[in-house]
DNA sequence: GTAATTTGATAGGGTTTAACTATCAATAGG
DNA sequence: CCTATTGATAGTTAAACCCTATCAAATTAC
């Protein structure tokens, strides 16, 4: 039953039979018999057949709400029982937003002292692909925006809020004194790609300065924006802690945007599943003592 | 999975390998396989073996708490799809304190209209017997105390607060005028067995009005009480919504028992699963249609 | 308009899992 | 010391499961 919930909980995030099939390790025969003896079994039809996939029914979807939950459930239970024999242990599978990337280092280095058998994997998405993959247990847990974004059944803890800089060339004249969202009318910008949060926060405060922008770079990378800067005159607005990692020598500068002194909270999103199991709460435990430190 | 937990709920319920085994439907060897099967996927032992059942591990009592939400949610899933089929319809089972049984054709009587495909089964057990089933899975949604007791994870909807009177052969000298807790001691009671809620609940407002009683009739069915009285001269005490069943003649009097004018809430009782099964979201519904009018 | 491709269902066969009956070993109770 | 109870083990049969191969319908390409 277990294997057939997820099997549909494949199926309704592939849209696909074939791309389901391999994603759970069976053939497309395999997986097509597991939803006909699902359907079967609750005794509706779960998805509309064609030639091929057209969405699910609305007891298809009210069965996904139920299937995600079971299936959460019961590798909890696995996991707990994992903890229990061996200690904390397992794999962690983290979502994080790219401004967000540099910050990972703190929750996982000294969690990972104290807890050495646990292994994380990590990777960079955007905002919304961290709640849909939360949602669909592709993740364990995400570190994201904790406003702004309509958040789920999930349990958050702020870790700190983003403050922006503005990030250029060591020498360029917007250095030398505090920048104002409203400086930045004709500056030559790249910035993040317009689908993600950063950047629509971003454009939210330069149009509410009466800026508006289109920049001849854009990137869902924030190593490509501050490669450009390095090389040319362009500048790019990052949030703090996104940029002082590349500020180590003496080829950039950065400078705090004012006016307003914007600030978003990023913080730790794992599914709210009672009781939490153990790695998950012991990492919600430390995001907490962390956040103590960072969070003003 | 599912079906392996449910047989280690049916396990930890009964204490008994054999009972479960005939619980479910199975045979001892099916069961102890189904165990062992469990224990080696979680890879933990969940029982203490030794030539008999001793009892659940640590970990075992932890897979409990989960398996009881896992089982509880596929059979959610399976109800809610039922209905999207046919409507509201199958089985509720109900357990009820003996005092409100009464009250449940309030009920059942017009959900039954409403709703004619729904069956309802209804036991009398005791308050604590009605947590414990509720918690197994026994049974759907319970009627009893909803104050006092210890409740754990469950949604409760109050229906009505009990009054007390005291009820006695017509002619009784007590029945005369408005009767007082302490007014009781020499008179010779038949009450509901000590290990029933609303028996220590009497016997606390008897002791706070400084009377001990060591009724000579004790047990665990209102009928029984009722029927003792009507043929003799001892009386009971019982709530209002109990007693007024058996005052259609007129060889039985009641009245109501002040100082205190003791009330006790009463209500619906269901494990608390988000979202509810269709059935029980519209159980509750007429719960608290029936409280707006009867609860004061 | 026809051919090629994609997509999911179906058929057949081998392997694994699951359940039952029968029996055994260990323990508790008299 | 004997008997009854309890749970584990063996052996057998039935069911479930998953694979490969193939097919029909629908879509896309030419």
């Amino acid at each position: 039953m277990i294997d057939k919930l997820e099997m549909f909980i494949a199926l309704a995030r592939e849209e696909h039979f074939g791309r389901a099939a391999r994603a759970q390790g069976v053939t497309q025969p395999t997986l097509s018999a597991a939803i006909k003896q699902l359907e079967d079994q609750l005794g509706v039809m779960l998805v509309w057949r064609g030639s091929r996939y057209r969405g699910l029914t609305p007891e298809g979807q009210r069965a996904l709400d139920w299937a995600r939950r079971i299936v959460g459930d019961a590798r909890s239970l696995r996991q707990e029982m994992r903890v229990a024999r061996e200690g904390l242990s397992g794999d962690l599978r983290l979502a994080v937003i790219p401004t967000a990337l540099t910050v990972v280092s703190e929750l996982t280095a000294s969690f990972g002292e104290t807890h050495p058998n646990v292994r994380f994997s990590v990777q960079s998405q955007t905002s919304a692909e961290i709640l849909e993959k939360l949602e669909n247990l592709e993740i364990d847990a995400g570190l994201t925006y904790l406003d702004n974004e309509p958040l789920g059944r999930v349990t958050t803890v702020p870790i700190y809020s983003e403050r922006y800089v503005l990030v250029a060339r060591a020498g360029h004249p917007l250095l030398e004194g505090p920048v104002a969202w409203g400086d930045l009318a004709d500056v030559p910008l790249c910035l993040l790609t317009p689908e993600m949060q950063n950047r629509r926060i971003i454009n939210q405060h330069l149009s509410e300065a009466g800026v508006e922008v289109a920049p001849q770079i854009e990137s869902t990378s924030v190593v490509v924006l501050v490669s450009h800067v390095v090389r040319s005159n362009w500048v790019t607005i990052l949030p703090m802690r996104a940029a002082e990692i590349f500020m180590k020598g003496d080829d950039l500068g950065a400078v705090s945007i004012v006016n307003p002194d914007a600030r978003h909270v990023v913080g730790l999103v794992a599914p709210h599943r009672e009781p939490f199991t153990p790695v998950l709460a012991a990492l919600l435990d430390r995001a907490r003592s962390i956040a103590e430190n960072t969070i003003n």
